[in-house]
RNA sequence: CGGGGCGUAGUAUAUCGGUAGUAUACAUGUUUUGGGAACAUGAGGGCCGAGUUCGAUUCUCGGCGCCCCGACCA
């Protein structure tokens, strides 16, 4: 794409309410548009991040053999009633509404419920089990507080995956290979390195669920690292008990600050049973679905990343997520470097190599560097006189400091997509 | 929801009970071009409502909105 085109501008100056890492990064470098206290537009480039996320998420629940689906947000309250989620007093965080035809809606703060009930129509026999199904979908919530920019936010983008078995021995064996897949998301999303999982309450099905918890000051959580063993205790089950259970002396653990990045649950019969969602077994015995659900939200790991993955002159995104894989820096109006950046740019594009192109006329270099920095792609490609003059093209890593001269050629082969 | 802070050009800020200033961004022109260039010119502003006052952006009250701490996060 062509910067002289992008709608969006870098501001030098940070939003003067806005506190969060996350939300001055991104909205200075034009990702996101805020329009009420939590809650945010994803602007072209903030898009492009946030598809990137959804399609490292996607292929780890295809690779699990998810079948995704689309559900709506609009709910249907006579099902909420019915596991007793409906009433305020129960759940206090719906955003509510009327039908004019009649009647009373919400907007989806989760799935459970509607999807429990869809699968009642589709399972009849042990034949049909077990499966998983997921969906990216809008979750809403009207939360007393929305903070930390798109960190928290009362409307927001999240991947849930449910699974249903017949037992809860073939559920324990999904669910670990759904834990296993939730890893691999974060190592390619590059916050792997700091993200454990971390043993939370389970609920009445399973001793404990499971988060992901990324280590960072911007964190909500609290939690105690055992680095020796790679896992993590939040503070809410912290007791000599459950130490005592996990095998995890005291002494090794480390509080640290993280934000929850994925939490898995097991649902056991939690919602089949109100919702009657059941199966007639090989001995023709009614049985109830036991299952699963498994939670990424794919706006705060977009958060995230930029709190854990940037320096003081922007952000520093994976080649994973960012929203383009080469920035492409035109430095002088002069014909022979215009002529030679954007015969580099169509070339780019021919191979499928996602260049943003900064062809502003008028711009000074300094700019355009600061601008480059902020964005955080991961490749920075300078085309001057001098890159000219001394045999090429300047190529830079977004998290290194310094660049080197190579051959059309070359970069080519570094940037070619594998 | 409890506590605290705040609301002035697109953005970031200053001042003042009496003509609202600066930076940046924007427009035009000239000169610039490897780390947010220079000069000149131009356009652009007090969240809403009520009260006090000769006069309110400023003081008072109410509303709306934003941020932070805490509580909450099924």
């Amino acid at each position: 794409m062509r910067q002289s085109k992008l709608f969006t501008k870098t501001k030098k100056e940070a939003p003067a309410d806005e506190i969060s890492k996350n939300a001055e990064l991104l909205t200075r470098g034009g990702f996101i548009h805020k329009e009420m206290a939590g809650v945010y537009s994803y602007l072209p480039l903030g898009l492009r991040v946030l598809e990137k996320i959804t399609e490292v998420v996607r292929e780890e629940m295809n690779a699990v053999g998810g079948q995704e689906l689309h559900m709506p947000a609009l709910q249907d309250k006579t099902i909420w009633e019915k596991t007793d989620r409906w009433d305020d007093a129960k759940v206090d965080n719906w955003f509510k509404t009327h039908i004019k035809a009649g009647g009373e809606t919400g907007l989806g703060i989760t799935h459970e419920e509607p999807l429990t009930a869809l699968m009642a129509e589709y399972v009849q026999s042990y034949k049909d089990l077990p499966f998983a199904v997921y969906q990216f979908q809008t979750k809403f919530r009207n939360e007393m507080r929305a903070k930390s920019g798109i960190m928290r936010g009362r409307e927001f983008l999240m991947k849930d995956l449910y699974s249903f078995s017949k037992n809860k021995d073939e559920h324990d064996a999904y669910y670990e290979e759904v834990k296993a897949a939730y890893k691999k998301i974060y190592n390619r999303l590059g916050i792997g390195h700091l993200t454990y999982v971390t043993f939370a309450s389970g609920g009445i099905f399973a001793p404990f669920s499971h988060e992901f918890q990324t280590i960072s000051p911007a964190g909500e959580d609290t939690i105690y690292v055992d680095e020796s063993k790679g896992i993590a205790i939040n503070k809410e089950v912290y007791n000599d008990q459950v130490l005592a259970d996990l095998g995890v002396e005291k002494s090794k653990l480390v509080e640290q600050r993280a934000v929850e990045v994925g939490n898995i649950f097991t649902l056991g019969t939690r919602f089949s049973e109100p919702l009657e969602l059941a199966y007639t077994d090989e001995e023709g015995k009614r049985q109830n679905v036991f299952m699963g659900s498994y939670g990424i939200g794919v706006s705060r790991l977009m958060g995230t990343i930029v709190e854990v993955l940037s320096d003081d002159r922007g952000i520093i995104w994976p080649d994973s997520v960012a929203p383009f894989k080469v920035h492409i820096l035109g430095l002088g109006d002069t014909e022979v470097v215009t002529r030679t950046a954007t015969e580099l740019y169509n070339e780019f594009t021919a191979q499928g190599i996602e260049a943003l192109y900064d062809d502003r006329q008028e711009v000074s270099a300094g700019e355009k560097f600061a601008d480059a920095d902020l964005v955080g792609i991961p490749f920075r490609v300078v085309v001057s006189e001098r890159s000219i003059k001394d045999g090429g093209y300047e190529v830079k890593k977004r998290s290194e400091e310094k660049g080197k001269i190579v051959s059309r050629a070359e970069l080519l082969e570094l940037l070619s997509v594998k």
